[in-house]
DNA sequence: ATGCATGAGTA
DNA sequence: ACTCATGCATA
């Protein structure tokens, strides 16, 4: 059984503070589609009932668990309620049946490694590709171009290509600067439109595509819709209080230094999934923690997923880059052809 | 704009 | 233990 406190975390002194997750709905009135598009992740993820008994066996509990009992004694850091209510409908769309499902909805790849070769062997101009979903026997012969042969909404429906999330997330820094938006201003009114909030971050990287493709895939209509509400109504009252920062502190940065840093690309660059074993003597030969060392493999690797990859190194070789990526199913080959990449270089400042 | 970090969900 | 989405803190 889960015990109560199965926050590694839970370093509050104070148990008298537990204030009840607030309905993660946005009020009525500002929900239009938005209401139906989290109404069907809904449907296909659980909700946060993961942190309600959620025995976590963390095993990397540590030490950075800063016990803050000085100024605001009793603010416990995974007490953020708003922190927790845009990841129900974050991670819903992974489940991808392989039936042979005749929908529409191609629910683009599952590596990006795919849609990076692919993309290699693309074209880089304005084209469409369109795909199937997985479950069929796309595996030599890919892509089968037009679906309805004209146009495609891109407003909130269907799968957009990179292309066109390209061009929108283009548009959209455009507009949004117009308008004077800061990133964040656009994150936290993403929260008070919708109940999505989200950080500066977050919508920086979605500017310079710097999400995997699924992430953008979701964020794109909830910002196009930002996009309408903001320009329809430059001139009403968008102010909204800030959720109060969490108590909580996290681990403070480690700075990797460069020389380190080149040190574990190059082992990156000869194997990107080091097992326990490996990490544990780099880290010894690194003098770093191992629980760092393991980061930033992660985060490697989480970059190498990106829409615009690191440096300018995409893999062309048809296979994928690791060589343990477990191949097929020895039946069909959930191969999702993903749209196409484009050079991230790019640029352009038509201000 | 990015680097390191957290956590839920999954394998 | 990993992936994926996301963010605090920082360059």
């Amino acid at each position: 059984m889960a015990t109560a406190a199965s926050n590694h975390y839970s370093v509050l002194s104070t148990p008298s503070s537990a204030p009840p997750p607030p309905p993660p709905h946005a009020e009525s009135g500002s929900m239009q589609q938005a209401a139906a598009y989290r109404d069907a992740h809904s449907l296909l993820q659980s909700d946060y009932g993961t942190l309600a008994g959620g025995g976590h066996p963390l095993s990397h509990a540590h030490q950075w668990i800063a016990a803050l009992s000085h100024g605001d004694s009793g603010t416990p850091w995974p007490s953020s309620p708003l922190g927790e209510q845009d990841q129900q409908q974050q991670q819903q769309q992974q489940q991808q049946q392989r039936h042979p499902h005749l929908t529409h909805q191609q629910q683009a790849h599952h590596d990006a490694r795919a849609w990076r070769t692919s993309a290699a062997m693309a074209t880089s101009e304005g084209q469409s590709l369109v795909y199937s979903q997985s479950g069929f026997s796309i595996s030599h012969h890919q892509q089968q171009q037009q679906q309805h042969g004209g146009h495609q909404d891109q407003s909130d429906e269907d799968t957009p290509t990179s292309d066109e999330l390209e061009q929108f997330a283009k548009q959209f820094k455009q507009r949004r600067i117009k308008l004077g938006f800061t990133q964040a201003d656009v994150g936290l009114a993403l929260g008070t439109l919708y109940g999505n909030v989200f950080s500066q971050t977050t919508i920086c990287r979605f500017e310079a595509l710097q999400l995997s493709f699924k992430n953008m895939c979701k964020l794109k209509p909830l910002l196009n819709k930002w996009l309408e509400e903001a320009d329809s109504t430059s001139g009403s009252p968008t102010s909204l209080d800030k959720i109060a920062a969490q108590g909580r502190k996290r681990k403070k940065r480690t700075s990797i230094e460069v020389g380190v840093k080149g040190a574990l690309e190059s082992h990156f660059l000869k194997c990107p999934k080091p097992g326990a074993a490996e990490i544990n003597s780099l880290a010894d030969s690194l003098q770093l923690e191992k629980e760092v060392v393991r980061v930033w493999f992660c985060n490697r690797r989480q970059k190498e997923k990106r829409m615009t990859p690191v440096g300018g190194q995409i893999a062309g070789g048809g296979e994928d880059m690791y060589g343990d990526t477990p191949p097929h199913h020895g039946g069909q080959t959930p191969v999702q052809l993903p749209p196409l990449v484009r050079t991230p270089l790019q640029e352009e400042m038509p201000l």
